[in-house]
DNA sequence: CTCAGATAGTTGCATGATGCATACATCTTA
DNA sequence: TAAGATGTATGCATCATGCAACTATCTGAG
């Protein structure tokens, strides 16, 4: 719990946001995210997911509670610090942005902002294979 | 040589992209390239730059000649096969953009390209630290 | 001119992330 | 009930990386 506060402060490194990221999504999409889904979504190996789940898991970000449903299975959700330091990383993000943006005209900064939210639909839509190593 | 041709053909690892961009920009700015500068360009170790030269040169797309003002040291350019690899990544890449925007009307792609490239003017102005890996 | 220190680059080594193959438990279906 | 599918974890080899140490060369103070 120490552990995961102070992480608030500093810079939570990619793997593990995206993966916050997602186990938000579905979360708020109320399924049971498995192991398996996550893995898929990222395009990374099972194996590699069940490494970062169990990190997460042992820094009290990500709880793994058994599937009732299904006993080989786990649940996986955000803790109150998994929530909180997605929301830190998240806010620090946004700082980022807008302190790059500062001197950018309003109009400019809105045209942006939409056309990023229609390129992002625009990939989704294509289901565009996204590498992040490549 | 076999080689080089038959990865114009693939899709070029990041790793790679990356350095073979800087040293097109370097040798278009006619200043002799090294390894020193291409580590602290890309947030890099020397090591590692060092690592990533050989592998290219080894691969016949980069080649190291010696520096006649510096007998430490090495002037780094690429190869034709080198250009040739830069140039097909780089129309892959143009390729998945225009494939994916295909639907968009063209003042809204004109927009996001007007706009991008002022963001990158405005990064490049402030030097925004930018990791690859975070 | 000479020697100490700086600099360009390479290599040894340990580390961390990854994928594949495998193992094990559990579910599903014939 | 047995055979195969599925969810997850683990052993293992591989690869990229940073740090430290090394060689060769350059530079500057004396």
């Amino acid at each position: 719990m120490g552990r995961a506060i102070s992480q608030l402060g500093g810079e939570l490194p990619r793997a593990d946001f995206v993966v916050l990221v997602r186990l938000a999504q579905t979360s708020d999409a109320g399924d049971p995210c498995r192991l398996r889904d996550l893995a898929h979504a990222e395009g990374l190996d099972q194996s590699t997911m069940s490494r970062r789940i169990a990190s997460l898991a042992e820094r009290g970000l990500v709880e793994r509670r058994p599937d009732p449903d299904d006993r080989r299975a786990h649940r996986l959700q955000l803790t109150e610090s998994g929530a909180a330091a997605l929301a830190a990383e998240r806010a620090r993000r946004v700082s980022l942005v807008t302190d790059a943006l500062a001197g950018w005209d309003e109009s400019d900064k809105a045209e942006l902002a939409r056309l990023l939210g229609k390129l992002t639909d625009t990939l989704d839509s294509r289901r565009t294979p996204w590498r992040h190593t490549g």
